[in-house]
DNA sequence: TAATGATTTGCAACAAAGTTGCAAAGCCTT
DNA sequence: AAGGCTTTGCAACTTTGTTGCAAATCATTA
């Protein structure tokens, strides 16, 4: 059940359980897509103080339960690491898709970033790659 | 010379030569980086409003005369697009990479980004990359 | 299961980033 | 050089993000 494991993610990260941890953390669960910090505050039903949901996305980031997606407009979005993202070295990876119908972004697990050949002298620590265009459900 | 060209860049998309618009795109002919909003702002000698600075970004992107970068922080960044870049289709299918020491963001103009076969049912009409790392200049 | 100490929350106050309406200034054409 | 149209700068505002601190909550141990 959703539950145990909304504990038990927040436990093996040393992190005690809140009620907002919990609720972010099944937001996330539930949604299955990634969310700017914005969607967090407004769909959440119990209302959480803004400083709360910044922090717990913060704290979230640093143990490695939820990573970031960089995209065009302005907002950061978050999406939930694969099961087992060690503290530390990340699972992200994969190639991000923005549906510019609906707006969902979802993270491609399977879609493993092709490597490129940069030019001589410049030595790469992580890529990101982000695809827009009409998802699964959006088109016509 | 710079400033005929500058004119002349202004003067193709249909846009009037002011002081500002001027100053700006010369700034990024002269840096040859990616500047976020706030680069535009300090760097300028000039003091222009902000709304001002703001205003020009946004329609030289509509004009394609620069185009965005997504970022895992929170800035959006502005970047040239290559000469020609006509209204409408930019040119913009190359990688970016991004200096974690000095902070500088370089379109990898000659770097076209690897394709990805999506899922069926996904279609796609644009693809970021974005390779952070240590660029030339900074390696030890 | 109640007491204790450490962590987390919410509030207030603030700083920074971005937007809008409007009058004054600047530009482009004739 | 005058006209209309566009752009600028200002003011006021909204949104987004940050910080310090007291009160509330959580985990632990007795």
């Amino acid at each position: 059940m959703n539950e145990d494991r909304i504990i038990g993610i927040l436990r093996r990260n040393q992190l005690s359980v809140t009620a907002s941890r919990r609720r972010i953390l099944e937001m996330f669960l539930q949604s299955g897509t990634a969310m700017a910090h914005q969607d967090v505050e407004r769909q959440s039903s119990e209302k959480f103080d803004r400083v709360t949901v910044y922090r717990t996305l913060q704290t979230f980031l640093e143990k490695g339960i939820i990573h970031t997606i960089p995209t065009t407009d302005n907002a950061i979005l978050y999406a939930l690491c694969k099961d087992e993202c060690e503290e530390g070295h990340h699972h992200d990876n994969h190639v991000h898709f923005v549906c510019d119908r609906c707006g969902t972004t979802t993270c491609m697990d399977e879609l493993v970033i092709p490597s490129v050949q940069l030019p001589s002298g410049y030595r790469a620590s992580s890529i990101h790659m982000v695809v827009n265009g009409t998802c699964r459900t959006c088109k016509t």
